[in-house]
DNA sequence: CCCTTTGCGCAACCTTTAGTTGCACCATCC
DNA sequence: GGATGGTGCAACTAAAGGTTGCGCAAAGGG
């Protein structure tokens, strides 16, 4: 095993931010959605959301579809389902760790009576 | 509901920077470490670890142990399994949102039929 | 058809964060 | 006591997240 944790970093830091982190759980609740739609739902600016848009599809999670003069984004399902996949990859492997320490911690106590 | 992803933001964005995580692995490896030997590891500076490692202690997922001139840092074992939860909380949001999506692209599907 | 909306993109700027280098300090070990 | 090695502190740079202001083009309503 080469470290489960050698991990796709763009993948992992696009979802580190909050405000993508809500703008993904946006579109996933409403479909699609656009810059100017989100950043109603969000505390900050418009121009900001579009940033994170970019972002966001750059690492693949989401995809433009133009329509008139409307730029609508959906969630990509495939890539979003990597990124879940990583997400609970990691969390194994700490969760592992953190078993084995508890099982020595637990024989040591054994050993002790 | 209140939305599971009503996240505890600060440790998720603790766990957000790559060498962060890279350093938790360590710790983690090896039970402990210092400012100066997790630098060994890593390809940044002992003075960048120092300040990872405040992040670190101000989330909660480390804590310290003064012994004499060094600083030896540990995992704590809570904080990282709350992590991991939060981590595989978001995740299954998720995965039940693309589910959900799915079963009722299928059910579109058979109606075509 | 013109004029007003409205959704976007671009540019300048600010602040925070991750990283660097350089230096001073203090505990340890010979 | 003096060299050594682990820390902390300070100044600086670069990139990221955010803002405001502006200009433009596509829709829509008289």
């Amino acid at each position: 095993m080469t470290s489960p944790l050698a991990i796709d970093d763009d993948l992992w830091s696009a979802l580190g931010d909050p405000t993508r982190r809500r703008m993904l759980d946006l579109l996933l609740a409403a479909g699609a959605g656009t810059a100017t739609s989100l950043s109603g739902s969000l505390p900050v600016t418009r121009q900001a959301v579009a940033k994170h848009l970019v972002v966001l599809e750059r690492s693949g999670l989401v995809r433009v579809e133009v329509s008139g003069r409307e730029r609508r984004y959906r969630v990509d399902d495939d890539q979003l389902g990597r990124a879940v996949a990583q997400l609970s990859a990691v969390g194994s492997a700490w969760d592992a760790r953190l078993n084995r320490i508890k099982r020595i911690a637990e024989a040591i106590e054994g050993e002790k009576s």
